[in-house]
DNA sequence: ACCTGAACACCGTTCAAGT
DNA sequence: ACCTGAACACCGTTCAAGT
């Protein structure tokens, strides 16, 4: 609290438009709102930061770093995929911002630091080698795909709505589709409704870490 | 051509969207350039579509829904699967900024579209009804998931690059990691350089199929 | 080398006024 | 009911000037 005149960085810009991310969302990230939080002129962070590109992808690298940081935890390979697709789904799931963002130009950036964390469980489960490329890409894709679309649906009305209104909002819309044109949705809203996120991801998963064992059993 | 004077409409807005979305790119939507190319004023457009977001969001909407209007083709429910999720693919890869706007509002209303699309399939391989949910869902994020992802990969520099120099591009960046950091991801830059997308899309497909019809044997 | 802050060009949205 | 277009508030970015 007491760093009054901290020398500005890019680290402390990256930090304070993480901040500003989480807190006031996509639209609060402003170079004006930067500036006061910052107590410094434009052309300050802009010595240390391209625009305003670079520092979203710089936030989001920076967040999705820290989050795989860790060696995965876990007794199988299968298991060290679950933690670090856990890892990725909660920090998504914390800063969902991050979804639009592994969407475009960050993504370029931030993809490979998934790739490596899985790709070595990939090799440890004894897939051959022409397959790593297929299998690990397959399996990046399910984990950002799910993780990112999954902070989408937590992200409609206010802020201040529970998971389960939020989960029964969604329900009631699919409940009233028509019934001609909509079979399948509706028969499936009311699981929508009582689901949990975390391990509809994780099964999600299984299906893919099970077609990877049945279509290149390891050595 | 000589619809000099067509009445406007909120389907001839959102038609100008995609075009102008599909020429320009994302930023290239703008009100200013909407009035020009209708030749209207702004409020005119205002009184058709409530703002910004809910054009991306109809624009969205009206090419997913045109890319999977059609009945999907196929001989088995993998197989139209595997048509469907094609068409996704395709109609991604043809409009890129889908891909961002998937990871944002747009996904709540256009993801039921695929999810009614993919879960008819669900439902005619026998999966059991318990598992509706977690299956379809865990395809349509694979599907989305990859995709999006895909998009991504296609948009680094100018849009005068080639297929083979965009890969060429990444595989040599990759190639220039660190390789104590980086093992995994050093290991498979070549083939990166010559794999082909649309294979690859459709070989992690495989591997959702394969790992639903081990889990979750049908009748 | 690093910071200040006014200025510029541009954007989404509104609204009084028209037909 | 539908359209016009000027006006408003706000944004990303630049840059001459400072230290």
């Amino acid at each position: 609290m007491a760093r009054r005149t901290e020398a500005l960085s890019r680290e402390r810009i990256v930090d304070a438009a993480v901040e500003l991310l989480d807190t006031v969302g996509e639209g609060g990230l402003t170079f004006r709102a930067l500036t006061e939080r910052l107590a410094t002129g434009a052309g300050a962070i802009y010595w240390h930061v391209a625009n305003k590109g670079e520092l979203l992808t710089a936030a989001t690298d920076a967040v999705v770093g820290t989050a795989l940081a860790a060696e995965p935890d876990g007794a199988s390979p299968p298991d060290r995929v679950r933690a670090v697709a856990l890892a990725l789904f909660d920090a998504v799931d914390d800063h969902p911002w991050i979804a639009a963002q592994l969407s475009r130009g960050s993504g370029q950036v931030t993809t490979p630091r998934i790739l490596e964390s899985l790709g070595r469980q990939v090799r440890a489960m004894g897939v051959p080698r022409s397959e790593w490329f297929s299998v690990s890409t397959a399996l990046v894709q399910y984990v950002v795909g799910a993780a990112t679309q999954n902070a989408v649906n937590g992200t409609l009305p206010g802020p201040s709505t529970s998971r389960e209104e939020l989960l029964g909002a969604v329900a009631e819309r699919w409940e009233e589709l028509d019934p001609e044109e909509w079979p399948f949705t509706r028969a499936i809203a009311g699981q929508m409704r009582v689901h949990d996120d975390r391990e509809q991801f994780l099964a999600g998963l299984d299906l893919v870490l099970t077609g990877i064992a049945a279509l290149h059993p390891g050595t």
